[in-house]
RNA sequence: GGAGAGGUUCCCGAGUGGUCAAAGGGAACAGACUGUAAAUCUGUCGGCGGACGCCUUCGAAGGUUCAAAUCCUUCCCUCUCCA
């Protein structure tokens, strides 16, 4: 078969693709015509954080770029103030066109991390959906019925269960596949809960007369807790923008069973190296190793051979070792004596007076390594002291 | 338009005049333990002051009462059934 190659890589770590049997068809079309295939990914700028679920289908266009094609990038800056209701079981309150644009560049910067801007193409749905009046909204809507909609289990789960569900967010398919119209996309990525949305992009290629995109769909990467897809809302992600030290620190935190998908969706290697990796878990060996390779790799990516060593040797100091970290917030006091809970409040190591005086009680706080006993304590300030609330939280003081 | 149900602390969810800062679960945080920021166990979990107390909170605004999340009035929002 001709495109063997091309087949292999853009099926590694995809999940699914709708229909399977006219990729290949598409890929001939494209090498015949010499013309590039256009692939599409939309984003709603609803947040500015990025974290590496997101990147798991950016990664699939960027290899698609690397064999020749065309990424473009949709601002879904209309659906971004109705927040796709798919996959969620609550509405989302609507943005104002400021925060989306505010948001959508920034977006942009952690998109090209992994994406190769030369054949990278960024537009808006206001270009298209900022012209179109009334009657062609109608028109659009004309072409599903409700019980298309409510076949979809997002929205007969939110309806079935009372959950409010506005007509707005019924909307958020329609739009998006008119998109795959405007853009006259080839194929769409997209994670598999985006199944629904892109393949209503189908029905609506095809009721414009073109031909029809296709759905490669990637698997949805779990989140550090091991239990919920990586999501902003659940503070479970890892962000492309986050440190070397918290990416390294919070790989390290995922449960050791799902070492090998992160290693196949949030990495570069290969499928024979992961393969390797693999084995050696299954044959005994100690599970943290393997796990740190993981966090170097993943910081690797993104900061370089350099930082993932700093972060693997800061964690293991740290952690390991309970030694204290090296960036730590610094404070200058002059005064000479103070009592320890208007340090713990003035360093923000406790959010409340009570809080503080909890954690005293609960012997989280140490000066230099000596637990703080009582709440009265007065430290006496001299020369640099590493004030510690838990695990995780340190100030070094300074006598200025 | 008609008839019902409901809006509680970060989330889910009990609570129908004082014993409610408000059960229970989840999340979060801390301690022990661990190869790990995993798992498990224990504890904490509105703010201020050493408990007693005070302040802010139960959709919003008013009102009744010595006293309200709980009663009344108006308003906002959601759901169900009927049309």
């Amino acid at each position: 078969m001709a495109f063997d190659k091309e087949m292999q890589i853009i099926l590694k770590g995809v999940e699914e693709i709708v229909p399977k049997e006219e990729l290949l068809k598409k890929l001939e079309k494209s090498e015949k015509t010499g013309k590039p295939l256009r692939i599409k990914y939309g984003i709603d700028p609803t947040g500015s954080e990025v974290h590496i679920g997101h990147l798991v289908p950016i990664r699939k266009m960027r290899e698609f770029q690397d064999l020749g094609h065309i990424g473009v990038i949709i601002i879904g800056d209309f659906t971004a103030q109705i927040g796709d209701p798919t996959g969620k079981d609550e509405s989302r309150p609507p943005l104002t066109a400021d925060q989306v644009n505010a948001n959508a560049e920034r977006y942009m910067e952690q998109l090209y991390t992994v994406l190769d801007p030369e054949k990278t193409e960024v537009r808006w749905q206001s270009e298209w959906f900022g012209k179109m009046g009334l009657d062609d909204v109608l028109k659009m809507l004309g072409k599903f019925t409700l019980a298309q909609f409510l076949a979809h289990d997002t929205f007969r789960r939110r309806y079935e269960s009372g959950t409010p569900l506005g007509m707005h967010e019924i909307m958020y398919p329609v739009l998006q596949g008119y998109d795959s119209v405007a853009i006259d996309a080839d194929i769409e990525l997209g994670a598999t809960e985006q199944k629904f949305n892109i393949l209503t992009g189908r029905d609506m290629q095809r009721y414009f007369g073109m031909e029809e995109q296709i759905a490669v769909l990637s698997p949805i990467l779990m989140g550090t807790d091991g239990v919920n897809k990586m999501s902003k809302s659940l503070n479970n992600y890892i962000a492309v923008f986050d440190t070397p030290k918290d990416k390294y620190g919070k790989t390290m935190s995922i449960p050791d069973d799902l070492i090998i998908n992160y290693f196949n969706y949030a990495t570069l290697l290969s499928v024979e190296e992961i393969q390797a990796i693999d084995a050696e878990l299954k044959s005994g060996s100690n599970p943290k190793f393997i796990k740190q390779r993981l966090a170097r790799e993943i910081v690797k990516m993104y900061h370089g051979e350099e930082e993932a060593k700093k972060a693997e040797e800061e964690f293991n100091a740290v952690f390991s070792q309970g030694k204290i970290p090296t960036d730590i917030p610094e404070f200058t006091f002059t005064e000479n004596e103070m009592d320890i809970l208007s340090l713990l409040s003035e360093t923000e190591l406790c959010t409340s007076g009570g809080e503080a005086r909890r954690m005293i009680k609960q012997g989280a706080v140490s000066l230099d390594g000596n637990k703080i006993a009582s709440k009265d304590e007065i430290i006496k300030l001299e020369g640099e002291m590493i004030l510690k609330v838990g695990k995780r939280r340190f100030a070094k003081l300074i006598k200025g």
